[in-house]
DNA sequence: TCAGTGATTAGG
DNA sequence: CTAATCACTGAG
């Protein structure tokens, strides 16, 4: 499937239940290209966008991972069941949206770097009027963001992750960047 | 290429 | 308390 079908269709489907998210962050991230995010806006309406590029950071060997100095305040949400939001400001302007994955006690997070038409973690967070409200929010449950199935698999790529020049040549390296 | 902008973190 | 760092963006 072409990713400017993507942009058009984002079509009701059936929200995402935990099991999908409790699996292993690389099972997770290339699943989660085609499913359609929802976000509640302020008047009552909804932002519905289909994901179209995401990342994957997986536990604590991972030099890329936030969780890979142990765990903080900060990261704290990323060692619990997956589902729940990891959101964190970066350079004082992005926040950044980021799906926690995996069961308790392994700390995995898949940032969502893109949606429809929208390119850009920080741009697309802006959009969505993502902030540090949503931290910690449970897409299984919550009334305002939550993720639906429509039975869309599209094709993707990989290649490595953006933004981790501090992270040594290896985890610079994986090809843990799933686009469509 | 490079500045903007502020929360988070480790360290004294 | 201080100071460095940072999963980005847009302007030149």
């Amino acid at each position: 499937m072409k990713t400017e079908s993507l942009i058009e269709i984002a079509k009701p489907g059936q929200r995402i239940s935990r099991e999908f998210y409790t699996r292993d962050v690389l099972e997770v991230a290339p699943d989660l290209l085609g499913k359609v995010l929802v976000v509640k806006n302020n008047d009552q309406s909804y932002y519905r966008y289909s994901l179209t590029e995401v990342e994957a950071y997986r536990g604590t060997e991972d030099k890329a991972c936030h969780a890979s100095k142990g765990k903080t305040l900060r990261t704290s949400i990323m060692f619990e069941e997956g589902g729940h939001l990891y959101i964190y400001l970066i350079y004082g302007m992005y926040w950044m949206l980021n799906i926690v994955t995996g069961p308790i006690g392994e700390p995995q997070a898949v940032l969502i770097r893109g949606i429809g038409d929208i390119c850009g973690p920080g741009k697309l967070t802006k959009k969505l009027g993502i902030n540090k409200l949503f931290y910690g929010e449970d897409l299984v449950t919550s009334e305002r963001i939550w993720l639906e199935d429509t039975g869309i698999k599209p094709g993707y790529k990989t290649g490595p992750r953006v933004g981790i020049e501090y992270a040594g040549a290896h985890w610079k390296s994986v090809p843990w960047r799933y686009f469509c």
